[in-house]
RNA sequence: GCCGGAGUGGCGGAAUGGUAGACGCCAAGGACUUAAAAUCCUUUGUCCGUAGGGGCGUGCGGGUUCGAUUCCCGCCUCCGGCACCA
């Protein structure tokens, strides 16, 4: 009988097959179309397609990117709206082990399971231009960027101390490594040395600082960026080594207290050590070394309270004053970063402080105004303290001059003397750019057999991965790709030289280094992207996705980026003008005191409090993030077969700013789908299936109240969508649906512009209610409704009465009462008299539209 | 320790100098129903009062202002990032 009720799961695969059937969300590819529209690139972060399938947290983003990307289109801008898959990386090799599969069966099959959970909620993306970074159609232009970066000259092979995973069998960048363990896995990690590719990052460096400044990203994402390149400017000074014919260089951001420095200190692992050390002192510093080498870098991090350290025996020239000072060894002091060597100046850096307590090395002030004696606690500020104790026999002298002058005074006197010079020092380094894996881009080089490095030609592109049988490293330790048979290992070059394949693969990063740029134009087989398209497009307008790449992905990227962009292979300085990061979404979780968790059914609450439902065993409730071993995930299928897609796509917007962590509520899902069903009632008569009785074909106008209501709803959806405040919009829809649920007529014209706004929210129920409506266009491409201004305005409006701050009265006069009538209106009140109590009032604010306040 | 961000009802949250708590959830009461679900209506920050009404209230303490959740200063707590980077 009543079969007229909004029914989700079958509306929903109905306006989803249309979509497809029709290519409503084909990109437009018709130069004279590209032409005539503005564009809107509007991209997510894509996935990379695990076993475990989508959970809540991804499609939050995905929904928030769906709705720009429908209103943008019913705005009249050429949209870009694609997804793709990350899908090189170590878990699918993992599986792959486990299984006993090839990883790209692996992948292919979690990414069907993606993308028809992702299909599921009706997002408006173009299915043609899907990428997946394994596919070789893809990778062969990763290796071809791979070359452009060979050429030049910012891929090199060293021998550097890298960060090994022996429990993953393969090394990681430094981005990837956090106190001494993989930051995805918590494995942990050990320095090795090793022969390895690196990409020099580093010389960008300060471009890469810059450009952050003309972003419209996230504060938080910028600043993390520039403390990861952590740029200090100081000064490298050279120290000659007393009795030796060698001297060694320094790098200091505080040149001004070269006076304060008492001793120096070597990284153990620097080279001239094991020269420079004394015969007396041999046998300690040896063992100090020792002892520090075998030390992992999360001892070396975990010691970090105490300092110790070893003395050489030998000892520096202060280039200032020509005082000896002792030179030691100590690991607080790290060869990687500036050259791995310091001056020490205990009156004005903690660890040198720390240390020089700790030895009883001398400490000297030389910059004055700490509040406690220098003996005690360093003097740090580098602003307002004044040199003193600063003057020698070798012309410098800076007592009387405040840090940063002279900061700049030493920095002068060491260049003329040629002592030094200013320096720029990054934290960043070069980027470790190889992985010891399977399942990777293999690199396009090879290696002769007489020793040489040789870039395989552009023609030679696709090295596509050989078929192996293990994904294992070789028992003699190489990579698992050495496993290959020579047909594919074992090159002869034209001039007839032989040659080894490169074995290493590169970093599941570098797909994603460049996917955005393949969107562009997705099956090219001749080229990457072409120029025309690259410069339709680009720069991807918004970037949606989580807080977690702030410094990994998003720093690679832009690093490639502006590499393309020095070939002038992109006409952008930046990829992403604007960058948006999602709140992760968390869940109610519940621990019994033995830690053992329960799901959510087996749990009640009684009084405040919650209990098993079996035994009632207390348990504790908190909110944290999902995962399988808390029993609190929340699949997306589960949530779309009990209320459909809308509300799903609906509630992951109404939860709360898109912006910050918030628990998942299924009650909160309940709320949405009441609105929905609302919405249906408003056009269908649920008794007989027909169009609602109250609609009319009367002009809007003819509904002024719910017409005023509307226009409102329009303006603020409009700006709210903009600027991804998704969850205000939704709120203000909720207020026009209340209206119009309580309102004798329902013009069509009203409801027809409604159910355009809400259209990009609830693309499905729209399009249903819309058939009914409206009639043949597809409401995706339905032309965006416009409000009105005048009709934003209230006639009658409420102007606030308060007396000495405090709200005592309410007046409603017409929209445009002038300032004096408003003074006098509000003195003029009954209520208002009462409260001055007669007194005369000293001063009246009037806000016109606002409000008056009366003071007394 | 340093750098970001946040703290508002029973809950998710709204309001960025002008009516604190929009919208939603939960809860209570009512209508419809044989009944339940669904739906619709009403109430819902807190305290005092039968009520009219009033006091208090945006982490804490100060300040600026006619007026502060909003701006400034000092603290507390939580979340995120970085951390021997010279």
């Amino acid at each position: 009988m009543e079969d007229f009720n909004y029914t989700p799961s079958v509306i929903e695969p109905k306006w989803q097959q249309r979509w497809a059937d029709e290519g409503a969300f084909r990109t437009p590819s018709d130069p004279e179309e590209l032409r005539s529209k503005p564009k809107f690139y509007v991209l997510d972060m894509f996935p990379y397609p695990s076993g475990a399938g989508l959970h809540v947290g991804h499609p939050e983003g995905y929904t928030a990117t769906d709705v720009i990307a429908r209103m943008k289109r019913m705005q009249g801008f050429n949209v870009l709206h694609p997804m793709g898959w990350d899908a090189f990386g170590l878990p699918g090799e993992r599986a792959a082990v486990r299984e006993g599969k090839h990883p790209a069966e692996i992948m292919t099959r979690n990414i069907d399971n993606f993308r028809g959970q992702i299909q599921r909620l009706g997002f408006s993306y173009d299915w043609e231009r899907e990428v997946n970074t394994s596919s070789v159609d893809y990778y062969r232009w990763t290796q071809w960027i791979f070359l452009k970066l060979y050429e030049q000259d910012l891929a090199y092979m060293a021998d550097e101390p890298v960060n090994w995973c022996p429990a993953l069998g393969t090394v990681l960048a430094n981005e990837e490594v956090k106190d001494g363990r993989y930051v995805e896995t918590g494995d942990v990690v050990e320095r090795r040395l090793m022969r390895q590719w690196m990409l020099k990052i580093t010389l960008y460096a300060q471009r890469l600082l810059d450009d952050l400044d003309d972003l419209d990203w996230p504060e938080s994402v910028k600043e993390m960026q520039r403390n990861w390149i952590g740029r200090s400017r100081g000064a490298d000074v050279t120290f000659a080594i007393d009795g030796h014919d060698r001297d060694f260089t320094v790098f200091t951001t505080r040149p001004d207290t070269l006076f304060g420095a008492t001793y120096c200190v070597l990284a153990p692992e620097h080279p001239l050590v094991a020269e420079i050390t004394t015969d007396g002192q041999r046998e300690a510093v040896d063992t100090y070394i020792s002892e520090a080498a075998n030390k992992s870098e999360l001892d070396r991090t975990d010691l970090a309270k105490t300092k110790s350290g070893v003395f050489t025996g030998a000892y520096a020239v202060n280039p200032v004053n020509a005082q000896k000072i002792p030179i030691w060894v100590a690991d607080y002091v790290l060869l990687s970063y500036g050259t791995g060597a310091i001056m020490a100046v205990p009156g004005h850096d903690e660890r040198d402080h720390e240390f020089a307590r700790t030895f009883d090395l001398p400490i000297i002030e030389v910059v004055s105004g700490g509040s406690k004696p220098i003996e005690e606690e360093a003097f740090t500020d580098c602003n307002d303290g004044v040199l003193v104790n600063s003057s020698g026999d070798q012309g410098l002298d800076l007592n009387g001059l405040k840090v940063p002058k002279a900061v700049n005074a030493t920095i002068a006197w060491l260049g003329d003397k040629g002592l030094g010079e200013e320096k720029i020092q990054y934290r960043l380094r070069d980027w470790l750019f190889s992985r010891q894996r399977y399942w990777g881009e293999p690199f396009p080089i090879i290696h002769t057999d007489d020793g040489e490095v040789v870039p395989l030609p552009e023609d030679a592109l696709p090295v596509a991965l050989p078929a192996i049988d293990q994904y294992r490293p070789t028992e003699d330790g190489r990579p698992p790709l050495a496993r290959a048979g020579d047909d594919w290992l074992r090159v002869t070059l034209p001039d007839g030289r032989t040659a080894t394949r490169e074995t290493n693969t590169m970093p599941q990063w570098a797909g994603s280094c460049w996917y955005y740029l393949r969107y562009l134009d997705p099956t090219n087989d001749r080229e990457a992207w072409s120029e025309e398209a690259e410069n339709y497009w680009m720069p991807v307008d918004l970037y949606v996705g989580g807080v977690e790449h702030a410094v990994l992905h998003l720093l690679y990227v832009r690093f490639w980026h502006k590499v393309l962009y020095d070939c002038g292979l992109v006409h952008t300085k930046e990829p992403f003008q604007k960058l948006f990061n999602q709140g992760m979404i968390l869940a109610h979780s519940y621990r019994d005191e033995g830690g053992k968790y329960y799901h959510s059914d087996e749990v009640e609450e009684k009084e405040d409090a919650f209990f098993t439902r079996e035994t009632g065993t207390p348990v504790n409730h908190q909110i944290e993030k999902m995962s399988k071993s808390k029993l609190n995930v929340v699949n997306p299928d589960d949530v779309i077969n009990a209320y459909g897609a809308d509300a799903m796509r609906l509630y992951e917007l109404f939860m709360g700013p898109l912006e910050v962590q918030k628990p998942w509520q299924m009650k909160g899902v309940e709320g949405v789908n009441r609105f929905l069903h609302r919405v249906w009632r408003l056009v269908v008569d649920t008794k007989t299936g027909e169009l609602n009785t109250r609609i009319t074909n009367d002009a809007a106008a003819s509904n002024d109240q719910l017409n005023r209501v509307l226009h409102k709803t329009i303006k603020k959806v409009v700006s709210d969508t903009e600027t991804l405040q998704m969850n205000t919009a939704i709120a203000q829809m909720m207020i026009f649906v209340n209206e119009a649920t309580t309102a004798e007529t329902l013009p069509r014209e009203i409801l027809s512009a409604f159910l355009r706004l809400l259209g990009p929210y609830a693309p499905h129920l729209c399009e249903e209610l819309w058939s009914k409506l409206d009639g043949e266009e597809l409401l995706a491409h339905a032309s965006w409704p416009l409000h009105d201004e005048a009709l934003c305005q209230d006639d009658l409006i409420n102007i606030v009465v308060q007396v000495n701050g405090k709200k005592r009265e309410e007046l409603q006069v017409p929209k445009d009462t002038a300032k004096e009538d408003l003074e006098r209106l509000a003195l003029a009140s009954e209520k208002v008299r009462k409260y001055l109590e007669g007194k005369e009032p000293r001063r009246v604010i009037v806000v016109p539209g606002r409000l008056v306040n009366i003071v007394v």
